[in-house]
DNA sequence: CAGTACAGAATTTTT
DNA sequence: TTCTGTACTG
């Protein structure tokens, strides 16, 4: 369209995204395509596009303009662990009781409240209740405390950025020069302050292009506000709407399972996504008898499957409401000799020996940074406990300005303070933690990270703390450490801008998702969180327990189901060949068996498009994978499942009268004369014409014939 | 102050 | 099961 590249802004949720977003413009245009630059900031120089997350490009704004808002180019960016030291801090400096005031569910509250754009000020001036008002207290001081560590969390980069904005008429009209065209990707998952900031972009020349779908909104728990999406046609009336109905990643059964579980939310658009992609198979049903047994058919079904069509490994996805569900697929891969990769859990930035490390660096670039220093100061082991930490602050009191706390070290270590109370050793292990700081902030320019990572490890005395200790986690401790290392020299060969403040915002920014690479192959384990706008040709829906998915904490909240219910809906729609849902009658949480329910999502999946592989199969399955048998290692039942049934659908009707009717619901034991005890997995009402009700009909897994749709009246009730 | 032992709690999803 | 917070000891 003789567009100036220059002129686009791009904003996806995750950095993979942008990536790929990049990547893909890149083969569409071929050799015309703009060169593109750092794809790991996001970042791309002039003459190309500007693809990014919100975070990234907030903190990229904020970093030139910061100054304005009276932030230092060099503030750090918190996550939440960083967050919550301080919190903590604050919360017991306020002298309340941490556990009926936990200074997370101050953060929550704080979170949110950044999400709608109120600050301190107006959170305070609107306090109904006490809670409300300890949070506006803590609010401001928390904000307080940020600014003193010359400090942003995640919502204040996007709620910064619009203060900046809106204060600033002229960086604003900059920046509407130069993106005449702004994309929001993902539109459903956005809050009001990422919207705010959008049209603060777009307003002028009003093109800006959003790209959702409100059926996949799963974000809403975090903040994500439905209405940017719903009311999007109010406000922007001459606003083109185009509707994606087609789909062009799934088999006709996925879509049509996942349509039919969709439909049951209230709150949405209507609509039904289809395709011109064939049938394909049957949505494959499995219920095992306990979760190490849900792993094992799964395993078996992958490898059966790669065997089968010599697929690559990263072909299958496992995606699971909890990430504690991925143990019992490791153990289960581990001992198969499958490959995996698992995205999400423990971020490596997240480990603790990685958090030190980077604390160093975080102080050596911004001195102000109180958490991190105190983060430093406790690791090694240096004596250093609360009290010598109060006084410390104490003396930072009197050391005016910024970094006052480090100054105060500082002149501690010099002796320059009268410190009695602080015995000689404590002394001299503050100077060679201050000679350290000092010492890299002065090479800050000539050093490379990967020096200073090295540096910090070997000086602070942390690698010689893990070598005395040497157990066997302090092994991998170390490994990680080196890791680090090999970590930020990549960083410094790939990215433009190699320093030192890149390299910590990049670790900072940087998403599960972020780190999956592609080019690796093994099994892909994730949330179904995660997997939102990735797609796999073979999909398992794993742990689909009532209690599990839909999760117990969601059943008391309002709209919390049909939040569960779209989390269902994109997981089941990443597959783009072949859905497996499972569950399993016991589950192990918290090493405690319990009985299991089958999830109401069940009862919503349209009849004909289910084919139930049966615990017999799992037999086969065990049996193959003890070692023996290898080649007709195949699941009779899955390898040729049945047609999806001819004819058309069964009108979907309330399914709430029938399960009434039977008095029987999912989850219900059941017992029939000629198939044993089984599980009442589904319950409709067939063949009833104007006003007769039809016949109830069951779907029961029994435990060992599989699931069988059959007449109501022909179980009883097991007690 | 740091290490140990123990009790008790808590567990969703994450830029 | 795993983590966290607390009490006690060296």
């Amino acid at each position: 369209m003789g567009l100036d590249p220059r002129r686009i802004l791009a904003i996806t949720f995750t950095n993979k995204a942008a990536r790929e977003m990049r990547e893909r413009i890149e083969r569409l245009l071929g050799a015309a395509s703009p060169r593109a630059a750092s794809a790991r900031t996001g970042f791309t120089g002039p003459g190309s596009l500007w693809i990014s997350t919100f975070h990234s490009t907030c903190a990229r704004l904020l970093r030139l303009h910061g100054g304005r808002v009276g932030l230092d180019p060099r503030f750090a960016i918190y996550d939440e662990a960083d967050q919550l030291s301080l919190m903590k801090r604050l919360v017991s400096q306020q002298g309340w009781d941490e556990t009926r005031w936990p200074p997370s569910g101050f953060l929550a509250a704080i979170s949110r409240a950044k999400d709608e754009l109120i600050g301190p000020e107006e959170y305070q001036a609107r306090v109904g209740d006490f809670r409300q008002e300890r949070t506006g207290r803590i609010y401001a001081l928390y904000q307080q405390a940020l600014r003193d560590c010359n400090a942003v969390d995640f919502d204040d980069l996007i709620f910064r950025t619009v203060v900046l904005l809106r204060d600033n008429g002229d960086i604003l009209a900059d920046l509407r020069d130069r993106f005449r065209h702004v994309l929001v990707d993902e539109y459903q998952d956005t809050n009001h302050a990422q919207y705010v900031f959008a049209n603060l972009l777009a307003s002028e020349h009003r093109n800006l292009c959003v790209v959702g779908d409100d059926d996949q909104s799963i974000y809403r728990w975090r903040g994500a506000d439905i209405r940017n999406v719903l009311e999007f046609e109010e406000d922007y009336p001459d606003a083109r709407i185009i509707r994606l109905e087609q789909n062009y990643r799934s088999t006709k059964t996925i879509l049509k399972a996942a349509n039919g579980i969709i439909a049951h939310n209230q709150k949405r658009k209507p609509k039904e996504l289809w395709t011109r992609n064939p049938d394909g198979d049957p949505v494959v049903y499995y219920l095992a008898s306990d979760g190490q047994k849900e792993a094992e058919f799964v395993t078996g079904e992958v490898l059966g499957g790669r065997r089968r069509h010599d697929l690559p490994l990263r072909s299958f996805a496992v995606l699971y409401r909890t990430h504690a569900q991925s143990r019992a697929f490791e153990d289960s891969f581990l001992r198969h000799g499958v490959p995996y990769q698992i995205i999400g859990g423990v971020r490596f930035y997240e480990r603790k020996e990685i958090k030190d490390v980077l604390a160093y660096l975080r102080v050596v670039l911004n001195p102000a940074d109180e958490v991190s220093l105190e983060r430093a100061l406790g690791v090694p082991k240096r004596n250093v406990g609360p009290k010598t930490l109060a006084r410390l602050r104490e003396l930072g009191q009197a050391e005016s300005g910024p970094a006052g706390l480090l100054a105060a070290i500082r002149a501690a270590a010099r002796g320059e303070v009268n410190s009695s109370g602080f015995g000689p050793k404590l002394l001299s292990e503050l100077g060679r933690f201050v000679a350290l700081i000092d010492d890299l902030a002065a090479r800050l320019e000539t050093m490379s990270v990967t020096e200073m990572v090295r540096e910090v490890a070997e000086r602070s005395g942390m690698l010689d703390a893990l070598r005395r200790e040497g157990t066997p986690e302090t092994s991998s401790r170390m490994e990680n450490i080196r890791e680090l290392a090999t970590v930020a020299a990549d960083f410094a060969r790939r990215s433009e801008d190699a320093s030192l403040q890149a390299f910590l915002e990049t670790a900072a920014l940087l998403a599960d998702i972020d780190v999956m690479r592609d080019e690796d192959d093994g099994v892909i384990l994730m949330t179904a969180h995660n997997a939102k706008g990735l797609e796999f040709p073979y999909v398992f829906v794993v742990g689909l327990e009532q209690g599990l998915f839909p999760h117990s904490r969601s059943l008391d909240e309002p709209d919390g189901v049909e939040e569960e219910r779209r989390l269902c809906y994109v997981a089941m729609t990443r597959a783009m060949r072949r859905l497996y849902l499972t569950h399993a009658r016991e589950r192990t949480l918290y090493g405690y068996s319990m009985p299991a329910e089958p999830s109401m999502f069940f009862v919503e999946i349209p009849e004909n498009t289910l084919f139930v592989a049966s615990p017999t199969a799992s037999a086969v399955v065990a049996s193959r994978h003890a070692g023996k048998d290898r080649d007709h290692g195949e699941l009779a039942t899955v390898r040729d499942p049945a047609p999806a049934a001819a004819g058309p659908t069964r009108p979907r009707e309330s399914l709430g009268p029938a399960a009434r009717a039977s008095r029987l619901s999912p989850g219900d034991r059941v017992t029939h004369p000629e198939w044993g005890t089984g599980m009442v997995v589904g319950i409709q009402r067939v063949g009833g014409r104007g006003g007769q009700p039809g016949e109830v009909q069951l779907r029961v897994a029994f435990d060992e014939q599989g699931i069988k749709v059959i007449a109501a009246t022909e179980v009883r009730r097991k007690h």
